[in-house]
RNA sequence: GCCGGAAUGGCGGAACCGGUAGACGCAGCGGACUCAAAAUCCGCCGCCCGCGAGGGCAUGAGAGUUCGAGUCUCUCUUCCGGCACCA
C-alpha cells in the first residue's frame, strides 16, 4: 500500500470503479423501500458555489447512508436553466443566453462529478429543453380551459428610457440598473394561476407534514394568511350612479370608530377624483411612481391626500371622507380599507398627521380615551362604547350583531379572506417558457393545441436590454389561430421560472417520457422522502411546487398524491469573512485567500495584510458576494485537497441547518484527519480483530451515539465521532474498529474509505456493506461514575456499582470528602437521585 | 415595517427528556524530533483568586419557574433569511 495519502489517484479511481459499474442508476425494485433524495437542483450560473458543494454533499451523505440502510435510492440532477443571469450575460458578452447557459452547465457537471457525487445522471433533465417545458405549456392549457389560468392586469416595475419590465432585483433606489430612470409602476395585461383556490387545502395540509420543519411550516401558514373577518359597504353616490365602496375589516367591532376611509392610488374611485383635481392627480401619479415591493411599501412614508369625495357610513347616519393613502395595496383585499385611528396604529398616525377626528369606541385596558402618543393597548379587544345599540358587547358579539344588521341592508357578509394572491406567471422576457396562447381578432385568446405543442423558444437571439426580445421576431409571433385559422399572433410573454421548478421533482422519475408530463414511474418514486435545499426557498418554491402537486394530482398524472416532499431539510447560508484596503476613502475588496493574519499569543487576530503587504481592514463575516470579492472558490479547494476533504470539511464545520461559517485551517484540519485515517490504516495489515475492553466500550458508545446523529440529521457530530473512533484505534487497534470506522465515514468520504476498504481486504465495495451497528456486550459496564452536588454546585464525584440502590448511593455521596466539607452540621432537607447522572443533596 | 430564525471560550461547534457547560476540531502556548524549517508526535489551553488543595464567575442583556436552566416562560438587544419579477 502506498504510503502516502494522494487524493487526486484515490478519487479518480474510486470514481472509474463507480463508473465502470453503473454504480447509482436506480430502476423502480420492489423488493425494497424506495428512498428519493432531491437536493435543490441548481441554476446554471458559472460555477458551482460553496452552498451547491454544501447542498449536494448533504443530499449525498443522505443517499449513500440509506442504500447502506438496504433502500433502493434515487439521487438526480438537473437544471434550473432559464432565468434572467442568462440575458445579462447576454447582453454583457454577446452571447446567446442559450450557448451560454449550455456551456456553464458542462462545465458545472463535471465539478459535480468531480465531487464523487452517488447521482443518476441518466435523469438528467434541463428546464430550457423542449422536451422539459412543452410540459409546462401543456399544464397552463389545461389550467385555462378550466378557469385556473386567466388574464388580467397586473402592476410591474417599467423602465422608461429602456421601454421595459424590470425585475425587482434590477430596481435599485428606484431607478433602473440600468439607465439610472426613475422607475414607473404599471399595469399590464398578465396570467395569473389560480393558487388561492387551492389555500384552505395548502394551509390544512401543513398539519399533515410531519417530516417539515416547524419554522418552515409558520411561514407558510403566515403567508396564506387566513383572516376572518367582515366586508363592508360603505354607499356613496357617483355620477348620478348609486355604488358602493367595499372594504374588508377584521375588526368588524370598531366600525362605529370609522372617521376616513383610504383608498389605493389606482382605485377606480381616487382615479376618478384625480380626473377633476390636478394637485390630486399629480399625488396618485407620485404613488405611482416608486416601490412595488412590500418591504418597501410598509417603510415608506404614509401620505394621504382628501379626495373630496364622501361616502355614508352603513350603520349610522354619517358621511365619511374618502382619502387616497400611498400605502393601500391594489393587490390585497379591495384596495380599500376603513380608518378606525382610535384602535389602528397606522390609522392613528395617519390622522394625527392629517387632522382627522379620532373616536374611540372600544374600552382598552387604559381606558375610555386615547392620548397621544399611541400605546399597543389601544388596539386590544375589550367591549364597545360609544356605539350606540353595540355598546357593552364584547368583540365576538360585538362582530356578530354589527355582521348581522350589515347584511339585512346588502351592505355586509362575513369573510374569510387570504393573505396568499393568485400566482402572476407572466414575464416580458426572453430566456422562459413560451406561455401556448394565440391571440386571434375573432376567437380571442385562444390555448395552443396538444398536437402543436411544444411551442419552440428560438435559441439564436441575443437580447439588448430594450423592450421584450420575442415582441420584436414576426418569425415567432404571426402565426395561425388554431380555432379560424386566420392570421393572429402568438403571446410573446414566458412563464416566471418558478413553473419550471414546480413540477421538476416528478419528471426525474420518466426524463425519457415523450408523449406525457409524467407517466406510472412518478407513482413508483413520488414523493420525495427527502428534499434538501436552502432555507431562502422556505415559500415560494416549496408552496409553488406545493400546489402544482395538486394540481398534477386533480389532472389524474398521480391520483391521490397532494404532498411532493415527505421530508425537508432546509440548510443554512455559506459565509465568509471579507476584508478590504482603504486606499484614501475607497474599498478595495481583498479575497480571503489572499490574506494573511498574524495572531497574538493569545490566538486573536493582531494585524491582518495582503500577501505583498498592504495593511487590510476586516469587515466581520457575511454571505458571499462578488461585491464584496470573499467567495471562497470549491475548485481551487477540490484541486488542492481532493473532494473528500472539501466534503469533510463541509459536513463537519455545521450542522446542515445552520449558517457555515468557512475557515481555511478548518479545511488544513480535515485534510489532516484523512491523512491520519490513511496511515494507520496502512499500517494495520496485522492487528488484532478487537479493541482492549476500554477502547472497544469508546467505539461502539461513539458509534451508538452516531448512529442516533445521523437519524436527527445532524452530520457534524457524526464527522466528530469518526475522529473519536479513530482516537480510540490509535490507542488499541483492531480490525473491528476500523472496519466501523470507514463504513462510518464513507457517506462522507466516500472515495479514501471505498480504497482503504479494498485495500485491506474487508470486501470488494464498502457501499454494498451494512451499516455498522453498536455491540450490546460492548456497551456493558460494571460500575457507573455520578456526580455529587450540594444545592445544585458540583462538589465530587463517585463510582458505584451498575445495580446499586437509592440508599448506597446516598451513602456514599454523604461520604465524599469534599462534600462532607459543605455538608457539615447542616440539616439535608432533600436528596434528589438521578440515576446514572447525579446526585444532589440539598441543604 | 411585517413573518421566520439565530446568539455558548480567541474561532467553528458539542451538551439526547431540565441533570458534570465547553465533546470533536481550528488557532495559540510549551516540549520532542531536526543543522534548520516543514511535516509528525507528546503536553497545556473559558475568565478571575490561590503555591496548592480548592473556591468564585460564566452560555447576547434583564427578570421568572425549579433541588437544579445553555435547554422552559416573559421582556429587550444585535445579526441573518423571506416579503410575491434573483433563483
Amino acid at each position: 500500500m502506498q504510503e502516502a495519502y494522494e487524493p487526486a489517484s484515490v478519487e479518480r479511481e474510486a470514481q472509474a470503479f463507480w463508473e465502470s459499474r453503473d454504480s447509482f442508476r436506480s430502476t423502480e425494485d420492489r423488493a425494497k423501500p424506495k428512498f428519493y433524495c432531491l437536493s435543490m437542483f441548481p441554476y446554471p450560473s458559472g460555477k458551482l458555489h460553496m452552498g451547491h458543494v454544501r447542498n449536494y454533499t448533504i443530499g449525498d451523505v443522505l443517499t449513500r447512508y440509506y442504500r447502506m440502510r438496504g433502500y433502493n435510492v434515487l439521487q438526480p440532477m438537473g437544471w434550473d436553466a432559464f432565468g434572467l443571469p442568462a440575458e445579462n450575460a447576454a447582453m454583457a458578452n454577446r452571447v446567446p443566453p442559450a450557448e451560454w447557459t449550455y456551456d456553464n452547465i458542462a462545465y458545472m457537471k463535471s465539478q459535480l462529478q468531480s465531487l464523487g457525487f452517488a447521482l443518476d445522471w441518466s435523469r438528467e433533465l434541463a428546464t430550457c429543453k423542449p422536451d422539459y417545458y412543452r410540459w409546462n405549456q401543456w399544464l397552463f392549457t389545461r389550467l385555462f380551459r378550466k378557469g385556473l389560468a386567466y388574464k388580467r392586469t397586473g402592476i410591474v416595475n417599467w423602465d422608461p428610457v429602456d421601454q421595459t419590465v424590470l425585475a425587482n432585483e434590477q430596481v435599485i433606489e428606484g431607478r433602473g440598473w440600468r439607465t439610472g430612470a426613475l422607475v414607473e409602476k404599471r399595469e399590464i395585461p398578465m396570467y395569473f394561476l389560480r393558487i388561492t383556490a387551492h389555500a384552505e387545502e395548502l394551509l390544512a395540509a401543513l398539519d399533515d407534514l410531519p417530516g417539515w420543519p416547524e419554522q418552515v411550516k409558520l411561514m407558510q401558514k403566515n403567508w396564506i394568511g387566513r383572516s376572518e373577518g367582515v366586508r363592508i359597504g360603505f354607499p356613496y353616490r357617483l355620477e348620478n350612479e348609486d355604488r358602493v365602496l367595499w372594504v374588508f375589516t377584521t375588526r368588524a367591532d370598531t366600525l362605529m370608530g370609522a372617521t376616513f376611509m383610504a383608498v389605493a392610488a389606482e382605485h377606480p374611485i381616487a382615479l376618478h377624483a384625480a380626473r377633476q383635481d390636478p394637485e390630486l392627480a399629480r399625488f396618485v401619479d407620485e404613488c405611482r411612481k416608486g416601490a412595488v415591493t412590500e418591504a418597501d411599501l410598509a417603510q415608506i412614508e404614509k401620505k394621504g391626500m382628501p379626495t373630496g369625495l364622501f361616502v355614508s357610513h352603513p350603520l349610522a347616519n354619517e358621511k365619511i371622507p374618502v382619502w387616497v393613502g400611498n400605502y393601500v395595496l391594489m393587490g390585497y383585499g379591495e384596495g380599500a380599507v376603513m380608518g378606525v385611528p382610535a384602535h389602528d396604529e397606522r390609522d392613528y398616525e395617519f390622522a394625527l398627521k392629517y387632522k382627522l377626528p379620532i373616536k374611540p369606541v372600544i374600552r382598552h385596558p387604559l381606558g375610555d380615551t386615547v392620548p397621544a402618543p399611541w400605546r399597543p393597548e389601544y388596539a386590544e379587544y375589550g367591549v364597545c362604547i360609544n356605539s350606540g345599540k353595540y355598546n357593552g358587547l364584547n368583540y365576538q358579539q360585538a362582530v356578530d350583531a354589527i355582521a348581522a344588521d350589515l347584511e339585512a341592508k346588502g351592505l355586509g357578509e362575513k369573510q374569510v379572506q387570504w393573505r396568499l394572491r393568485d400566482w402572476g406567471i407572466s414575464r416580458q422576457r426572453y430566456w422562459g417558457t413560451p406561455i401556448p396562447i394565440v391571440h386571434c381578432a375573432a376567437c380571442g385568446d385562444v390555448p395552443v393545441p396538444d398536437a402543436e405543442l411544444p411551442v419552440v423558444l428560438p435559441e439564436d437571439v441575443v437580447p439588448d436590454g430594450t423592450g421584450n426580445p420575442l415582441a420584436k421576431r414576426p418569425q415567432f409571433y404571426q402565426t395561425k389561430c388554431p380555432q379560424c385559422s386566420r392570421p393572429a399572433n402568438r403571446e410573446t410573454d414566458t412563464m416566471d421560472t418558478f413553473v419550471d421548478s414546480s413540477w421538476y421533482f416528478a419528471r426525474f422519475a420518466c426524463p425519457d417520457q415523450d408523449r406525457a408530463m409524467v407517466d406510472e414511474r412518478a407513482m413508483y418514486w413520488m414523493p420525495v422522502d427527502q428534499y434538501i435545499g436552502g432555507i431562502e426557498h422556505a415559500i415560494l418554491h416549496l408552496l409553488y411546487s406545493r400546489f402544482i402537486q395538486r394540481v398534477m394530482r386533480d389532472e389524474s398524472l398521480m391520483p391521490g398524491l397532494s404532498e411532493p416532499f415527505t421530508n425537508l431539510l432546509t440548510q443554512g447560508m455559506v459565509l465568509a469573512e471579507s476584508y478590504y484596503t482603504d486606499a484614501s476613502g475607497r474599498r478595495d475588496w481583498i479575497n480571503p485567500a489572499d490574506v494573511v493574519v498574524q495572531r497574538d499569543s493569545k490566538g486573536r487576530i493582531a494585524s491582518a495584510k495582503t500577501k505583498d503587504g498592504r495593511d487590510v481592514i476586516y469587515d466581520g463575516i457575511g454571505t458571499m458576494s462578488k461585491s464584496k470579492n470573499n467567495g471562497v472558490d470549491p475548485q481551487a479547494l477540490i484541486d488542492k485537497y481532493g473532494a473528500d476533504t472539501a466534503r469533510f470539511f463541509i459536513i463537519f464545520a455545521s450542522p446542515p441547518t445552520h449558517t457555515l461559517e468557512w475557515s481555511d485551517e478548518g479545511v488544513e484540519g480535515s485534510f489532516r484527519f484523512l491523512r491520519r485515517l490513511w496511515k494507520f490504516a496502512a499500517s494495520s495489515h496485522a492487528i488484532p480483530e478487537l479493541s482492549s475492553k476500554e477502547a472497544r466500550f469508546e467505539i461502539h458508545t461513539v458509534l451508538k451515539q452516531a448512529n442516533y446523529d445521523m437519524q436527527k440529521q445532524q452530520f457534524n457530530t457524526v464527522a466528530s465521532a469518526a475522529m473519536k473512533i479513530l482516537n480510540a484505534l490509535e490507542k488499541s487497534p483492531s480490525r473491528e474498529g476500523l472496519s466501523i470506522l470507514l463504513r462510518l465515514l464513507s457517506p462522507v468520504t466516500p472515495h479514501i474509505t471505498h480504497h482503504l476498504w479494498r485495500e485491506l481486504k474487508f470486501g470488494e465495495d464498502i457501499m454494498k456493506a451494512p451499516w455498522p451497528e453498536p455491540d450490546a456486550a460492548a456497551l456493558e459496564q460494571d460500575e457507573v461514575e455520578l456526580v455529587v452536588q450540594v444545592n445544585g454546585k458540583l462538589r465530587g464525584s463517585i463510582r458505584v456499582p451498575k445495580a446499586a440502590d437509592r440508599a448506597a448511593i446516598e451513602e456514599l455521596a454523604r461520604a465524599n470528602p469534599n462534600v462532607q466539607r459543605f455538608v457539615a452540621g447542616q440539616n439535608v432537607k432533600k436528596v434528589v437521585v438521578v440515576p446514572g447522572r447525579l446526585v444532589n443533596l440539598v441543604i
